[in-house]
DNA sequence: TGCGATGTTATCAT
DNA sequence: GATGATAACATCGC
């Protein structure tokens, strides 16, 4: 289930496929795949539409196209790919079918995933907070974020609203190698972890991207692809294993109904 | 068989 | 503003 990196691979793995195509056909597997709009009408109004970019903000995949945009979020199972020829599969959710004869999937086992027709991209970037490869993602800013809420510090990395990207798993393994617990409330993190913190971020998203990913039940791309970075996690799923640094057992918590994983020991 | 858990997000109640 | 429950949905494992 893709946060940042897994989404930025996916963008990787499709886009230079895509670009300059032109939209020449479509097919609905889901009639609820286009969150804000009738599907067939959404779907009616890209017909025709070339592929002029495609980006990522947060965990959503823009594609810009020529006067306006779709905006795919994959949720927990989302799988959108490119094939040369039509493809067969249960999970197939939605179709798109471009100039050249070749295709655009979206697979999604628990269909949560789908996207958005957007004219423009205001009501997006309005809702999002900022994404950690922006600029604007200083450390002046988080810190100033951090000293303001009285929250626990995973709740509010989870927010959207916040930082975008982030989801469970990354958030324990930056954590874990800033050494702050997950409950610790933002405005009482010193100034030194609030620094780790910001760099271990941008440091631990690059290098899952290097990696393709974390897999862990569902995420894949391209033609079936894993993500490798799994094997370098250093807290998520490892409940009762030793921690990587100071030998001590991995403790599984629940928080904001979430799967929380870190060490008692060196993360205070 | 049945229940809880699964990495997301939006929404509503407290 | 923060937290918690719930819903959207399907599968898997105990």
């Amino acid at each position: 289930m893709p946060e940042l990196p897994e989404v930025q691979t996916v963008i990787n793995s499709i886009k230079n496929k895509l670009i300059n195509k032109k939209i020449v056909d479509y097919k609905i597997f889901y009639d609820k795949i286009c969150y804000n709009y009738s599907s067939i009408q959404a779907s009616e109004k890209i017909l025709n539409q070339k592929i002029e970019s495609i980006s990522r903000l947060g965990k959503n995949i823009i594609f810009n196209l020529n006067d306006c945009y779709i905006v795919f979020h994959l949720r927990m199972t989302g799988y959108l790919y490119c094939s040369s020829s039509k493809v067969e599969s249960k999970y197939l959710r939605y179709q798109i079918k471009l100039s050249d004869d070749s295709y655009l999937n979206f697979e999604d086992i628990r269909k949560f995933g789908g996207f958005y027709y957007l004219k423009d991209l205001k009501k997006l970037k309005n809702k999002l907070g900022k994404d950690p490869f922006d600029n604007d993602f200083s450390y002046n800013w988080l810190e100033n974020q951090l000293l303001q809420k009285n929250a626990k510090i995973k709740s509010l990395l989870l927010r959207q609203d916040l930082v975008c990207g982030l989801g469970n798993i990354y958030i324990d393994e930056i954590l874990w190698k800033s050494k702050i617990k997950p409950q610790k409330i933002s405005k009482k993190i010193h100034k030194n972890k609030i620094k780790s913190l910001h760099l271990n971020t941008i440091n631990t998203l690059s290098e899952s991207i290097k990696f393709h990913g974390t897999t862990i039940i569902n995420f894949k791309f391209d033609n079936m692809k894993t993500g490798d970075y799994k094997n370098k996690l250093n807290v998520y799923g490892r409940e009762n294993k030793k921690c990587n640094r100071c030998n001590n057992k991995i403790k599984k918590i629940k928080m904001s109904g979430r799967s929380t994983y870190y060490c008692k020991f060196c993360q205070c």
